[in-house]
DNA sequence: CGTGGGGTTGAATTGTGTCAATCAACGTGG
DNA sequence: CCACGTTGATTGACACAATTCAACCCCACG
């Protein structure tokens, strides 16, 4: 499913990375590796095309350009379980020991950059700072699969779809504003959230009749953040 | 609840880590940090006594030299999930970015090993190989939780159960014979696995009158491994 | 202008939770 | 040594949240 491939060798003196002055690690709006150099090779799929499959043999590392991915796995019984969404800035594919537990597809058609993963670990080990980005991207994605462990575990149908919500709402990119579009299925949500599409599509209403969503068109507005927030924030401290 | 804390200053010179000319990177039975070096502080706690309490400022790091702790974050309702079980080798601490979102607490009495946060990133940064061995030990921790995901996202109580069972006769020690003894609670599965004291009783009872295991007295003999790899083991592929 | 796939809604079903009672193990103090 | 209280584990009866099954709608697209 991947379209253009051409393989442009990796420039070791180009700078890799941007902010290499910066003060402080990885703002959450910081691309790890500078979209605009030419490292890697750039990658397009193409909606629902399989970027890695479940069982391929580690080996590459992807940076998301543009668009949304899905990693999933299959188990018996036709049973699906979506790990994660990720979204422009991810980096993905370091996650493997020595096979991929998870495939990646693209949600919407897709343009990646792709490494090496010697070449990441190389880079990482002749630059501090790298090391220590990718580190703290690392322990950010650790803490997010914790949260969802507990949304999965613990929470309702019902706080799923708001904290889901909110999740969304919080990413970097168009935050701003209180319209989401989201761009994967019900079927995708349904599977991340470890409920069924019925379940997801009756809570939206729900929260569409309670006033707080409106939802037109595969796109959902926020009327009411505050109740959102009542209802999917249920940490304690 | 931390019983003996005397600050042994940590050598820098000492031999940190064992197996520094291993071929390869780490064996699942090895230390990360050799327990046999003064390196640290030694720490004991008691049965149920906080390590890390949840909104503690992120700085140290422990390393179990012996006994085991969970991870656990409590939400509204009086809501419970434990993140996961660790046991001697295990290395915790470094999830946290600036606070804690989970707290860890003994579920045996244990003996620890702590470091400050920033004695490690000094020697990842000095030693490769010690960086590259707790890169792994990290990504190792992904994938767990990632399991653990499909887990509480897609499996029945049965299969839960039988996939701990499994994921605890897997553990490094005590792995040759087939008589576990879990050394938490009812409490501590069911908050784990995402299910009631009520449902794990059952489930184990399930599996008893399908002359899968034997219970005894806190400890479990399983009789049917194979019975129990196909229940526990959902995995395509 | 059919056709099909995603989405939505309703009714029936069920797996798991809730509530409650009982039991077993253990320590404690009279 | 034995009543007693405590705490965790087990079992049963019932309730309910979410799934399953089914019908229908709405567009997009050939």
């Amino acid at each position: 499913m991947i379209v253009a491939a051409e393989d442009t060798p990796i420039n070791r003196n180009a700078v890799l990375y941007s902010n290499l002055g910066s003060p402080e690690l990885s703002a959450p709006d910081e691309y790890l590796i500078d979209p605009a150099t030419s490292a890697g090779t750039l990658v397009r799929v193409d909606r629902d095309g399989e970027i890695i499959a479940q069982g391929d043999k580690a080996g590459y590392c992807f940076q998301i350009t543009s668009g949304c991915v899905r990693a999933v796995k299959l188990i018996e019984g036709g049973r699906r379980q979506v790990g994660e969404f990720l979204f422009a800035r991810d980096i993905f594919g370091w996650e493997a020991l020595s096979e991929h537990e998870f495939a990646v597809e693209a949600v919407t058609p897709v343009v990646l950059r792709r490494f090496r993963l010697s070449t990441i670990e190389e880079f990482a080990a002749n630059d501090r700072l790298f090391a220590r980005k990718l580190q703290r991207y690392i322990v950010a994605k650790v803490q997010t699969g914790r949260a969802h462990l507990v949304l999965l575990g613990r929470k309702t149908a019902a706080e799923r779809i708001s904290s889901f919500l909110l999740e969304m709402l919080g990413r970097p990119s168009g935050c701003t504003t209180s319209a989401l579009d989201l761009p994967m299925s019900r079927a995708d949500i349904a599977d991340y959230l470890g409920l069924t599409i019925e379940t997801v599509c009756r809570e939206l209403r729900n929260l569409h009749r309670r006033g707080v969503i409106v939802i037109r068109r595969g796109r959902i507005v926020i009327s009411d953040h505050r109740a959102l927030r009542s209802d999917g924030s249920v940490w304690l401290h």
